[in-house]
DNA sequence: GGCACCGTGTCTACGGTGTAGACATGGCGC
DNA sequence: GCGCCATGTCTACACCGTAGACACGGTGCC
């Protein structure tokens, strides 16, 4: 039993991934996910690196499950699809989202994806650099939203204080308690649209400024 | 020496901060924190509940020197700029920009910010729901920027991938290696600029219902 | 068949972490 | 003068990532 083989990157990956599933993101230490798999810690150095390079594996195959981008929509729709089967994909994974957040998997998966969405955007007439910068943003903005949507308990009693001095403004006060809720489904939706609406700007612009 | 009341708060968040911006952000412990102090460890406890108290207090501490928004400027230039300002200020203080993004603070500088950014969007005439969710799309953005600004060199390899892929496309390859310095002030106030822009959207639809 | 090698899993140990709980001590109010 | 309470200290616990030396078994070569 002793060098028999019988642990493998996908094994290891999978274990991690369930065991983060279950019982949330601090449970997968190298300590645990080596209980669980019923080896000793050390023996997952044999497969990575590092943690770092464990987690990002089991970031990357929490991205499996996103398709890729399908080309006969319309670019907007295809990139507002991709993003929103990325966030669930890892909110589907709470035990990785973090991670992902704090560090866009680019694996198999996620450079798939990637290249995904870029392709969409280039062929709105885009040159290829705002392409990138527009893909880096809607990137930085979907960390971002998945790292709050995993906050415990998806509710931020941060934010309560900033309702209560909108209360204080001109306006009448604010309405319910649930517009507070950050990383609410609702609320990524909003922003997500408020960026696609400044990139269509900015094909609207590149393509008034090329051809037209 | 034993009970004589040397340490309070703001002493103990001054060092933190400035071990932070010396030495890192995992310098940071509250072990090392109270060796700089040159106190026990769990002294610092009598003033903060737990470590992640403390680096709020670090954090909102960063944002003192961000300006109240300027009530004379034009909304979206009181926006872009106090979001620049938040930006520099959590990068002046690298130990804490982490802390800064994956927590927004709330502390009494963070909600003076915020309020001042919600009370420029309000006075756009955008419904205060709508300027609330407006806000906490812009306080993801920054985030994720300033998560992605403070990484080990600042520029990611891993977007190189990307690059590399972008090669195999009909387009001319991409130009230089610097577009892919993610986090960068550039890629920030690009991103931001694209936000900006789609708030636009949303004011002039507000309005356009609203009253014309 | 014998032998060396190398990939793999194990063990021990180091230096770190946050923080709970009991203890000491000094200043302040009564 | 006495007692209380805030504050700082000490010890200890349960973890963490991982370096480095070791043991073993399957594989290829002679």
């Amino acid at each position: 039993m002793a060098t028999s083989r019988f642990l493998s990157p996908e094994l290891i990956v999978r274990t991690a991934s369930d065991l983060g599933d279950r019982d949330g993101a601090e449970a997968m230490s190298m300590r645990r996910i080596a209980a669980e798999l019923g080896c000793d810690p050390m023996a997952l150095y044999r497969h990575f690196a590092n943690r770092e390079a464990l987690l990002d594996a089991v970031a990357d195959l929490a991205l499996a499950d996103v398709p890729s981008p399908d080309a006969e929509l319309p670019w907007d729709e295809r990139v507002f699809a991709t993003a929103d089967a990325i966030r669930s994909a890892a909110l589907r994974h709470p035990g990785i989202a973090a991670h992902v957040a704090a560090r866009p998997p680019m694996g198999a998966n996620g450079r798939r994806v990637a290249v995904g969405l870029v392709t969409a955007l280039v062929t709105t007439g885009l040159p290829p650099a705002t392409a990138v910068r527009c893909l880096q943003t809607l990137v930085a903005y979907l960390a971002s939203s998945l790292a709050m949507a995993v906050r415990a308990g998806s509710r931020d009693e941060r934010w309560e204080q900033v309702r209560s001095m909108l209360d204080g403004l001109p306006g009448s006060h604010v309405p319910g308690e649930e517009l507070f809720v950050v990383g609410s489904d609702e609320q990524f939706r909003f922003g997500l649209r408020l960026l696609m609406a400044g990139i269509r700007a900015e094909v609207a612009a590149a393509n008034g400024a090329d051809g037209s």
